[in-house]
DNA sequence: CTCGAGATGGCCT
DNA sequence: GGCCATCTCGAGT
């Protein structure tokens, strides 16, 4: 694929890259996956439940970078996950690498999920796919379009079919309804969960 | 399968 | 201080 491809909003590449495979050589150990679910996010002042609606900040600096890169950020306090920047520089709109089913390197991702009974949870949700692939921080802002990279997207010349468009998983508030989230027929799309609110238990 | 709750820490106002 | 683009486990239907 071309870059000139990903220089397309988020909402219109997300659908591209379903069956896209992802090549992870960190750490010196290859595994492959083949996404099969994603979302899109938009940029600043335009998705509400994007990183980038209140503007660049040292977190989230990447997605306004060049489209191809990867944005690479911590949550939750323990959660690494792993997006594709989208759009023009500038525009800080993203795709969001929700899940995959491993294709090459099965044994060094079911080293890295121990807690995974059974291999099509091995990059069944955004962080178990960080896992499987072994990416962190350190991979944020690389060009996943160099092949010299130690992550590299390869675009399938056919996407997988997209068999259902969602709200995103986890999105609430305001950018909750915007069906931005892309799944393809495969036992490794992740369950949908809606939004929850932390509210302080009682007790 | 579904649901609920704890873990755990950075980011942003 | 509040809010997370989540995961895992246990217990219930």
């Amino acid at each position: 694929m071309s870059r000139r491809t990903l220089y397309q909003s988020a909402e219109r590449v997300a659908p591209r890259v379903l069956g896209a495979r992802l090549v992870s050589e960190v750490g010196g150990e290859r595994v492959v996956v083949r996404l099969t679910e994603v979302e899109a996010y938009g940029g600043a002042g335009e998705d509400p439940g994007s990183h980038a609606y209140l503007g660049k900040t040292p977190r989230n600096a990447t997605m306004f970078g060049p489209p191809g890169h990867a944005y690479v950020y911590f949550t939750y306090g323990m959660h690494w996950c792993a997006n594709i920047v989208t759009g023009p520089e500038g525009t800080a709109s993203a795709v969001l690498l929700r899940a995959g089913e491993i294709v090459e390197g099965l044994d060094v991702a079911r080293a890295r999920r121990l807690s995974a009974r059974v291999d099509r949870d091995l990059a069944r949700g955004p962080a178990r796919l960080t896992v499987a692939l072994g990416l962190t921080g350190e991979l944020d802002g690389v060009d996943l379009l160099d092949s010299t990279s130690p992550l590299r997207l390869e675009v399938a010349r056919r996407p997988l079919p997209v068999v259902a468009i969602t709200p995103r998983t986890g999105v609430g508030g305001a950018g909750a309804m915007t069906p931005w989230r892309f799944v393809s027929d495969d036992p490794t799309v992740s369950p949908y969960r809606a939004a929850v609110s932390r509210g302080r238990a009682a007790r």
